[in-house]
DNA sequence: CTGCCACTTCAAGCCGACTTGAGGTCAAGC
DNA sequence: GCTTGACCTCAAGTCGGCTTGAAGTGGCAG
């Protein structure tokens, strides 16, 4: 049979073994078998491996992934939940462009302060737009901040 | 003068107070005085504010923040730098489009198992094309992992 | 003048995502 | 048949980014 050795995992993915172990007890992956101690794994790991890399790299967190992409095996949620996730996505994106511009920007312009540039300030607010409450606030109500 | 005070900052920026300070005791904004204990901040800093949440948002570490906008006002660092920062967020966008399209297509395609999908398989492809080393991967070379 | 209450400092705590360390197991190669 | 090396478990440690708690201060409303 054509499992994958965890180590082998760990040398393609580009993930320790370490990591692997803790993805697998936080129910991102799971292994078939044992080889002695050893775990092994089905080739589709490399795939759900990447996808994984790709929520991180989005910046959501291990517990969002794995409502992505059900615990063991592939994406399985309602169609309206992925919908949401992929909206939320452009919503960052929308945030980066807006942070790249501001960058790209301010590498060029030539006026002194930069507060003072209409360009900059448009790209800045940009991002601002529709703010609500988004990203990670914790998880209390943490609504009008008391500080303690 | 139309200083603000910390808690009038923490409310127009979502921050709270502690929050805040912990900004300034890392260097990403400063306070330009204190009324009574009070931190007062200049206006600007909702601008700068704003620049942080987006930097966070886009998976930045405050470090990292810091040393796009310089600590005390505005960005003012090589363009070279800045450039290559947009190019790093411009890079994320990608890998950010690619999983917003894995998601959507995931959420519409009908076959029964993604994996064979050859739509599927490409947009996850998408991404990990040009991977090399990228993302955070602590601070040790960490190259082929030893798992020790 | 007196509360009050949001702020202040400082130290400690917390969460996520792993890594590290000690001590152990085991299939494979010599 | 013994060594070796990469894995195993489990507990503890680390780091970033804050929050929380205790103890204190001070402007302002009454």
């Amino acid at each position: 049979m054509k499992f994958l050795d965890i180590g082998e995992v760990a040398e393609k993915s580009g993930n320790k073994p370490s990591a692997l172990r803790y993805y697998e007890e936080a129910g991102l992956i799971s292994s078939v078998s044992r080889h002695g101690l050893r775990r092994q794994f089905a080739p589709e790991v490399l795939l759900q491996l990447k996808l994984i890399a790709m929520g991180k790299s989005a910046g959501f967190s291990l517990d969002e992934i794995a409502g992505m992409f059900g615990r063991n095996g592939m994406p399985d949620l309602p169609r309206a939940a992925l919908h949401a996730k992929a909206e939320e996505i452009d919503r960052r994106i929308r945030e980066l462009t807006a942070l790249r511009d501001t960058l790209r920007h301010v590498a060029d312009c030539p006026a002194p302060s930069h507060m003072e540039c209409p360009t900059f300030r448009r790209l800045v607010d940009m991002a601002g737009k529709r703010s609500g409450k988004r990203a990670k606030m914790a998880k209390p109500k943490t609504g009008a901040s008391r500080d303690y």
